[in-house]
DNA sequence: ATGAAAGCGCTAACAA
DNA sequence: TTGTTAGCGCTTTCAT
C-alpha cells in the first residue's frame, strides 16, 4: 500500500506517481494516459498516503495537542470538544492528554506531545508552575492557555472574566440582605481562584461587609473540599446565611454538607455558585450561579492558537477575557430569622 | 535538535549516538567515554528522539484513535478519558476525534486516522452502518466498539447490559402500580435502544401490562427528542402515569415537558431513565435509573484494545456486557388518581 | 567498540 | 513529460 508499489503498478516511477496522487499531474504536464494509471493502480490497491512519511518529510504534522486536568469534567469535556471540532475543520487531528490534576503528569505529557512534533498546544494546566509551558513557547511553539491562567508571566490566556462574575454574584447576595457570607473557595494561588476571590471580597467591603479569613474556607476545586469547607464554615459561624462556592464541584459539596447539617437550601441558607454545570436548572434547589461560556473558552483558544498557526501574530492583550452570565435561580433567598442548629 | 547533531557534538558516529540514547550502551560494550561524551552531547542540546522518524522506521505508531458522537456528552467524556488513562499507562498517545453524531464524518475521521497509523481504535459509532468498521477490522485494525453496539456482524463490543436495567426498570414501575406507561425511545434500529425496548416490553408483558405502538415515542438519544416525544404521548395518552426514557438527556426533555403541561414530577408522573447523568441524586426530583457503570465501559473497551496490542487473542464473545445498577430515587411513585389535564 | 550504509514512505530540486 | 536522486531522523544489519 505504498507509493512504490502503486508506481510499480501503473508503470512509472516514485515520482510521477508522488506527482499525481498529488494532483499536480497538470502542473507538471503529466500525460493523461499516465494520471489515468496511476490513478486506477491508488484505487486498486487503495492506496493511501503515510501522514508519517508525509510528517517527517515536510515537518507538519497537522497535529495539535490538548492537555486538560480530566477529560470527564463536562466542563474540560467542552473544551476538548471545541478545539477538537475547530481542529477537524482545520485539517488538524487532535492529540488528547489528561493530566489527571498532577503537575509533574503534565509536564511529561507535554514533553511527549512535544516529542511528537505537535504544531500547537492547548493546555489548562493542572498546577501553579509554569516554567515547562513558557520552554515550550520559547522553543517557539504555539501555546494557548485555557480557564486557568497565571497571574504573571507571559503565556497566552483564555480566561472568563472572574472577576465581573464575582461582583455580580456578590450583589446578588447583598441585594437579598444577605451579611454574613462565607466563600468556598477552590486552590488558593490560582488566577481562577484568586481573582474570583478578590472581586467577591472587594465588591462585599464597598457595601460594608467585611469579609475576614473565618469565613472563608477550602483548598481545592473539588466536591470532597466544598464539603469539607462548606462543613466547617456552617459549624464555627452559624450565623452565616449565604455560601458563594468558587466552582460547581464545590456547589456540590457544599448541597451535602447543608444536607448532612440539616440546613435546607435555600430555606436555611442559600447558595451562590461560579458554574460549569450542565443542568444546573433543574438541580435541587435549581442554583444561582455565575454561568461561564464554555464553548467560546475553547473557541477562543481554538480561535487564536489557529491563527497564529496561520501566521497572526499573537495578540497583545495577554489575558483574554470572556464575560460571564449571571442568572439568579432558586438557591438565593432573603435569610431567614431561623437560628441554624447544627 | 537530531541525533546527528548529537553524534557531531560527541564526535561519534550517528550509529553510536543511536545506541547510547537508546541505553544499549552495555549491549554493544562501548566504552564509558563515548557513552558519556554522547549522554552530554544530547543533554546540552536537549535532545529529544523524534517520534515521528521512530514510527516510520519501526512501523509502530504507540498511537490509538477514539472516536466518539460528542465529546462534551459526560457519558463519552468520561469513556474518553478511562480509554486516555489507560493509553498513558500504557506508552500509547490518543487521537481523539468527534463525529457530530454524523455517519459520514465518522467515516471520514477514522480514515483520517487509519491515515496516521494507529495501532488500535475505539469508536462509539455514531450511525446504523459497520462497514466503515468492518473494513478497518478486516484490514487488520484492532477495533472496539464501546456503547453503542451493532446487533449483528462481527465487532468486538463493549456496551452495558440493557436488557437488565430495562427489566429491573419496569419491575420498579409496576411495583409501584403504573399500568399506563409511556416509553420515551431513543434512535430506532440501535442496538441499545431495540435492547432497552424490547426487554422492558417483554417485562411489562410477563405482568400482564401491554406496550402498543402508541405509547412509543421518540427518534434520537436527544433532549429535544424526548421532549417532544414526551409531549406527544402525555397529549395523546393523558392515563399515562409514568414514563421510561431511554436516556439521560431524553429524560431532561420530559422533565421540560411535563413541566411545559403542567404535570409535577412525581406527583402527576413517574419518570424512570436510563442514566448517564452525573447528579442525578441533587436533581429536582432526584431520577430513578438503571445507572451505568460508564468507566467501566471504558476501561473494558481499554482493556481488550490493549490485551490485542499485546497479542492477546480476541474473547470469544462478541458482545462484552457491563452490568447496570438501577437506582430508585424520588422520580417514580404510586400513580395518582388526579385526571391530569392538558 | 564503532562506523558505514540501507531503508522506512514520501517530496522536490534537478536532469533529461 | 518523466525519472533520478537526495534527504527528512531514526534504527539496525553488516563490516571492521
Amino acid at each position: 500500500m505504498t507509493l512504490k508499489r502503486v508506481a510499480e503498478i501503473a508503470g512509472v516511477s516514485i515520482a510521477t506517481a508522488s506527482r499525481v496522487l498529488a494532483g499536480k499531474g497538470g502542473a507538471h504536464r503529466i500525460s493523461e494516459a499516465t494520471v489515468a494509471a496511476v490513478t486506477q493502480a491508488a484505487e486498486k490497491i487503495g492506496f493511501r498516503h503515510s501522514h508519517l512519511a508525509r510528517s517527517l518529510k515536510s515537518g507538519q504534522s497537522a497535529l495539535i495537542g490538548v492537555v486538560v486536568p480530566d477529560v470527564s469534567n463536562p466542563f474540560f469535556a467542552a473544551i476538548a470538544r471545541e478545539i477538537t471540532l475547530a481542529a477537524e475543520a482545520k485539517g488538524y487531528s487532535v492529540l488528547l492528554a489528561d493530566s489527571r490534576e498532577d503537575d509533574a503528569s503534565e509536564r511529561r505529557l507535554v514533553q511527549q506531545l512535544r516529542d511528537r512534533h505537535i504544531e500547537g498546544l492547548v493546555v489548562c494546566p493542572a498546577g501553579l508552575k509554569q516554567d515547562h509551558l513558557a520552554a515550550a513557547q520559547d522553543a517557539g511553539l504555539p501555546l494557548v492557555v485555557v480557564d486557568r491562567g497565571f497571574a504573571d508571566g507571559d503565556l497566552l490566556t483564555v480566561t472568563s472574566d472572574h472577576a465581573q462574575g464575582a461582583r455580580a454574584l456578590a450583589q446578588v447576595l447583598l441585594k437579598a440582605g444577605h451579611r454574613h457570607i462565607g466563600v468556598l473557595q477552590g486552590r488558593p494561588g490560582t488566577l481562577v481562584n484568586d481573582e474570583r476571590l478578590a472581586a467577591f471580597k472587594a465588591a462585599l467591603a464597598s457595601d460594608g461587609v467585611r469579609l475576614t479569613a473565618a469565613h472563608i474556607a477550602g483548598d481545592a476545586f473539588s466536591e470532597v473540599s466544598g464539603r469539607r469547607a462548606a462543613a466547617t464554615l456552617l459549624r464555627a459561624k452559624p450565623q452565616i446565611t449565604a455560601l458563594f462556592a468558587l466552582s460547581n464541584q464545590i456547589a456540590l459539596g457544599a448541597l451535602r454538607a447543608a444536607a448532612e447539617l440539616g440546613r435546607v437550601v435555600p430555606r436555611d441558607l442559600s447558595l451562590a455558585t461560579f458554574d460549569d454545570l450542565p443542568h444546573a436548572e433543574f438541580m435541587n434547589p435549581p442554583l444561582t450561579t455565575a454561568c461561564q461560556d464554555v464553548p467560546a473558552l475553547g473557541r477562543q483558544a481554538a480561535d487564536l492558537l489557529f491563527a497564529r498557526l496561520a501566521g497572526v501574530p499573537r495578540p497583545r492583550t495577554r489575558l483574554q477575557r470572556i464575560s460571564v452570565t449571571v442568572i439568579e435561580r432558586a438557591s438565593v433567598t432573603a435569610p431567614s430569622t431561623r437560628k441554624a442548629t447544627t
